[in-house]
DNA sequence: ACCTGAACACCGTTCAAGT
DNA sequence: ACCTGAACACCGTTCAAGT
């Protein structure tokens, strides 16, 4: 885990072309998911996940130039995964009141958040230190053009026209408060759907006081 | 960098009772500061640190049992210089409107984070991912008491009475909005203290819109 | 083409020996 | 009491040899 300071080289080697190696490469993502859950980051090392996929440390590094790619390729089927499901609901969600759309999406993101908790958490941990691969760029765009397109519905009731600026804000937030709730154990799920809804609505909200706005402007 | 599985010890070894020690300590932690900013987590190596503080790993092994110690201690020296910094600035706030006094702590804490970037950046990550020294956790603790008063001050404009919670919230929304700005390179300190206090206002205003408020209330 | 695994290098950690 | 640094173990990565 870390911040590069030199970039590297990060791409998988090669795309798997026959059915074979394709196989192989799946073989070697589910090991690395299954060790990164089961025994956190620190049991984490190549020759474990080439051993539980039944490969070669050679093998694998034959499709991974190393154990930063490996992770990143993880984290990039992660983030495809999020923006797929984000962008399905947010899609159905698009005719429904701003309230009760932003609380499909979230209903959305804490299930998928819930679902392999331990993996979903050490992944976006992963994530933060590591440089994104393309595809995990792509899908994070696509997953903020989502909320956007879904905020744009809205945009008569906003106060702000800069959705985009309102669209990354919103993800941020409920990235950190999803990731805050779930980090101090099992949640209840509809009680931080409240709290995370809620947040957002405020941070949406056309109309805080007059006094806090004059305050703000003027300070 | 990791979440622990097998819970270790992280305690300092011994508290630096002697003059001596207490420089050898001293000059471990800034060495190791020095390394994490000017090379990152990945050049982060205890040979290293040791080198650059002039002493040998040997010695560097007699106060911080690993590694993970010996950035627990940066961790914690960075949480107790935040609270001590929030908590001055939350207490000179203590009398002003709360969109006011929001702004000025927010100021601080922006303040904190683009001191030494880079390292500030680095701890945040490091923390995510290590168990909590006692003295992190008191300082944490006391930061949230810190907000918790100054928001107390206002509780009467405030929709909640949970002023815990609230104070939790804000931080966690603060840290991301922040840490997700400086991310992105440099930043212009004003507006993003703009978009944090927007945002936490908006959190804890007290009047969403109407129909909001009904469409969550009933979904 | 793809796989194997012994070998090498790097770094975390220890410990016998020094002052 | 505190320090030293060679030595050991573990794991990331390579590469010569196999199919």
């Amino acid at each position: 885990m870390s911040r590069p300071t030199t970039p590297r080289a990060i791409e998988p080697r090669k795309a798997p072309s026959h059915a074979r190696s394709g196989a192989t490469v799946a073989a070697i993502l589910e090991a690395a998911a299954r060790i990164l859950e089961r025994a956190g980051l620190n049991a984490f090392n190549t020759n474990a996940v080439a051993a539980l996929a039944g490969v070669s440390v050679g093998s694998l590094y034959q499709y991974f130039p190393n154990k930063q790619a490996l992770l990143a390729a993880l984290v990039a089927r992660e983030a495809e995964d999020i923006h797929a499901t984000v962008a399905t609901v947010a899609d159905t969600a698009t005719t429904l009141p701003l309230a009760a759309g932003l609380r499909r999406i979230v209903a959305a993101a804490i299930a998928r958040q819930t679902r392999r908790r331990d993996l979903a958490r050490i992944l976006d941990f992963v994530e933060a230190g590591l440089p994104a691969l393309p595809e995990t760029q792509r899908a994070g765009a696509a997953l903020l053009g989502a909320v956007s397109s879904f905020l744009a519905r809205h945009a008569a009731s906003l106060p702000t026209h800069d959705i985009a600026t309102a669209a990354a804000d919103c993800v941020l937030v409920a990235r950190a408060l999803i990731d805050g709730a779930t980090e101090r154990g099992p949640i209840d799920p509809t009680m931080l759907e409240d709290r995370v809804v809620r947040t957002l609505l405020g941070y949406l909200a056309p109309n805080a006081t007059r006094s806090s706005r004059r305050a703000v402007g003027t300070l």
